[in-house]
DNA sequence: CTGAAAGCGCTAACAA
DNA sequence: TTGTTAGCGCTTTCAG
């Protein structure tokens, strides 16, 4: 491996210089700054990150911890934090927590060895307050987890809500369902309350038996809807906590040949890969992950610049969006 | 931040000592062994890998270069390599190439100025021979694309094709068509290869008309068995170039009414993620993303401990599997 | 068994 | 504008 020695005892000059030129200072006369970029590109040079990360104190890597890479929701996270960050000159170092809070924390701590710049999270677990502040490095969350001072990249959940819940009142439908996703999750919460004012505000009468809560998946999507479908004064439209959870509901539905979607009306969340595929071609309340992983990168730089970057708690609000289609 | 010279001062050694205490030389007294861990992790020490890959010349990062992560086969493919990888003591920098060569080169260049240990890829072109060879890092492959000297991890698809193809001649079809990819894909040929083959070793036909190439894609997969279908002759076993095209001809053999599994036989490649949604349930070749990034990393790890690690260019065959489900 | 010291490749004062 | 020099935090000879 060739370094700024070899460059330098090539074009005589002193290895400072060679270092100043290849990082275009301004203090360096563009004769020599010329000719030591040609000849660095001629022997093949390659800047060793590691003794620059060395010297600043900091890597170039932005680490970023999720539940789980393969993940639909959280592999099209990866991908647009991954692209921007390399847009702006950083690399990613992706981790998964795999949901458990304990890995987690040891990932962060991996993290920290390598001296990433900062670290982006999809937190799986609660924090105590004071925990990010105390890793030293800017942090930037996907959700709000706790009163901690980090930033938070969010998606308004309440507005998300509201949008599929209106349009299934505009649909006409009047009996409407709430196919929640575990009832301790604060997203899922955020959307009941916001379901609940959406009725009251359209005047609709809210019918306490069509609320639930339950596992995010497929399977308890399936059993609660035939429960509810099968049992007295059944849904018309069905708003349900996540696009598997929607995805069990449809499967019932098509297997009792319901007509959708205007017999019933269904709308997941988040809308996932498979959502819009030929055969599924479900409506649901989009959250942006392109947009989400954007701003967090955004965020992440402007702290890495920043001097107090600890300082102040930034909350960014991404707006979902309603994705009607055939179903 | 702490590091081994307030470690060292704080017990009165000097630092190398602490150095050979904490990466449990076996030239230091017991004693003092324990007494310097106790401090560090009483000092809430954190070791500076960057310093630390500085001296060796290499860091603990094995890099991850795959076309999209976004997308379910590669995202797969990342969780299972960045596991195995930390299990390892590795962590993984995933960078995506986008399908795009050009981009594919600049990103094994980013790898290299961090010294990774070594980078595992999924090729998007095909390189001249001796590309691998020149980075100067040992490299392990998904696939085989090219003569170069590199580790690779192939997937046994003459076998995976028969696998199929003899299934669905066991089930009774006789009119057997391939639906293929791109007929630039050398895994493509390969199972044209072992389709024909397969045919003839059971003394079934082969209809030309029955063979066709396109895009990896479900619109091209609708599209050509629309055309089958409703053209003279139509196949009754389907066999697919992968999961996209199978979903697309299974989209349109409902929507045609045609009973599956039994009248119509079709089979796809890969068992990406979809394929057991309860609502495609489609039968494929799986190709087992667990195991062939285990086996990577495996790879990799044996590279990284050897002296002359581009010297061998070994190949790695991982078996496919039939999963058969209700469609 | 332990300490002193060199050096990994680079950046950034400080001098010249 | 350029050179000299002092580290960044760590591993590893080489002496003791």
């Amino acid at each position: 491996m060739i370094t700024i020695k070899d460059i330098a005892r090539e074009a005589g000059v002193s290895y400072a210089t060679v270092s100043r030129a290849l990082n275009n200072k301004k203090d360096v006369s563009e004769k020599t700054r010329i000719k030591i970029h040609k000849l660095a590109s001629e022997m093949g040079y390659r800047p060793n990150v590691i003794a620059r990360s060395l010297v600043m104190k900091r890597s170039n890597i932005i680490g970023l911890i999720l539940p789980d890479v393969s993940n639909p929701f959280f592999a099209d996270l990866a991908r647009s934090v991954s692209n921007a960050a390399n847009l702006a000159g950083f690399s990613t170092m992706i981790i998964n927590s795999g949901w458990d809070p304990a890995n987690e924390q040891q990932q962060m701590r991996i993290m920290l060895e390598q001296r990433v710049a900062g670290i982006i999270i999809k937190p799986t677990g609660y924090y105590a307050t004071g925990t990010y502040e105390r890793m030293g490095v800017p942090i930037v969350a996907f959700w709000h987890p706790s009163e901690d001072k980090a930033t938070y990249i969010e998606v308004d959940h309440k507005k998300g809500t509201q949008l599929a819940v209106q349009n299934l009142i505009n649909r006409g439908f009047k009996r409407i369902a709430f196919i929640g996703g575990t009832d301790t999750s604060p997203a899922n919460q955020l959307r009941l309350l916001s379901f609940q004012k959406t009725l009251q505000t359209n005047s609709i009468q809210l019918h306490h038996h069509l609320i639930s809560f339950g596992g995010f998946n497929a399977e308890s999507g399936y059993e609660r809807i035939k429960k509810l479908m099968s049992g007295p004064n059944p849904p018309d439209g069905i708003f349900c906590g996540n696009d598997y959870i929607a995805l069990g509901a449809l499967q019932y539905l098509r297997e009792k040949n319901y007509r959708l979607p205007n017999e019933v009306g269904l709308i997941g969340y988040d809308d996932v890969f498979f959502s819009h595929l030929p055969m599924i071609s479900m409506s649901s309340v989009r959250q942006p992950r392109d947009i989400m992983g954007q701003r967090a990168v955004d965020a992440m730089l402007e702290k890495i610049d920043d001097e107090m970057p600890m300082a102040e708690a930034k909350k960014i609000m991404v707006e979902p969006e309603l994705v009607i289609r055939s179903t």
